[in-house]
DNA sequence: GTCTATAATTCGATAGAC
DNA sequence: GTCTATCGAATTATAGAC
């Protein structure tokens, strides 16, 4: 689809014999994120990734080993939060909605969220994987000054959103805008950081 | 499992060629539910249904026609919710949150609404169901009084209360007791109601 | 009404040629 | 590094005996 060029390493052609294996395994985890992101984890199948990535399939079982271990390096996702201790705490909802926001609306084709959230519900890997996230970035990022509690359920309130407004597809919630979602959401947010 | 007994026709026994179609499919459909619910409509398989119903593979066929039709009955859901008008404002999101609470925790053998909201994620037709659910039921019971924006973001904030809490097991989410969740989320509940 | 046997697909994974 | 060919397993669905 989209052509990254000869690459960092200059335009000169690879010597005989040259692997390119870089950059076919990063088109076979694009591809293999899009597929697990639009129908989970059991529909997607190995074929259907390779022939995505324009490749055959037996190349995406040895650059992956397996399908599994193919899903396993789709689920390896990195929030990027922003530290929120710094944050005052009257407009702590507000950053958080709209980092939340930012991130799942930002980059279209990036379907790391997408494919977390959606595996997460029919997979126990992915869900175990989920809550290592959970543990590991969300509840450290803002945990400290509220306890888990508090925190579990301010993920329940941005789990909700996400759940119904990108992956169900609730009309009356998908539509609308960013800015309504930030105005209407933030003082639910705000009411359980209390 | 359970013994339903020889039912409301009394304890005579049946006549000679006499079908017991109704219970079986009583059965057949529990047990669906049972697999649908807690594997999803892809994992689940006609010959897991019939091993759990204690009956063979064909008869689910024969009963329900197909796996798709099997999935359309076990979706069909009536949430029960009471008629939401009558309530005073002060009183809706907790009267909410305990209606929601009661009826997830309610009957641990009624895994409808597990069903649904887990094969939605991944199910294009289960998640046309739930948007009918939320048109015909819910948006209905408390929808009128206060317009389609605030009745979508209450559902978030519901779905994803069930969503981390029974179907992901966040561990902070899921250790609350059904009092805890009623006294923290309800202002949050409260405050997309104003 | 219930079960046996099997057809027809589909998929993950492997072996080996080039 | 890439592709062809194929195995073996699992699944939905059907035909037909009892």
């Amino acid at each position: 689809m989209d052509d990254p060029g000869p690459g960092p390493s200059g335009g000169a052609p690879r010597p005989p014999g040259a692997r390119s294996s870089d950059r076919t395994r990063a088109v076979i985890l694009r591809a293999a994120r899009a597929h697990f992101a639009r129908h989970g984890y059991e529909r997607t199948t190995i074929r259907g990734v390779a022939a995505d990535a324009a490749i055959d399939a037996s190349m995406v079982m040895r650059y992956f080993g397996s399908k599994e271990k193919l899903f396993d390096a789709a689920l390896t996702i990195d929030l990027r939060l922003p530290d929120l201790t710094a944050v005052a705490r009257d407009d702590l909802a507000h950053v958080l909605l709209r980092t939340f926001l930012d991130r799942w609306e930002g980059d279209p084709a990036d379907d790391a969220l997408l494919v977390l959230l959606r595996s997460a519900v029919t997979n126990e890997r992915a869900a175990e994987r989920l809550r290592e996230i959970f543990a590991g970035q969300v509840a450290p990022a803002l945990g400290e000054a509220m306890g888990p509690r508090r925190a579990g359920l301010v993920s329940a309130q941005l789990l909700g959103l996400a759940l119904t407004r990108y992956l169900l597809r609730v009309p009356d919630v998908a539509a609308l805008t960013p800015d309504e979602v930030a105005e209407l959401y933030a003082p639910a947010l705000d009411a359980v950081l209390s």
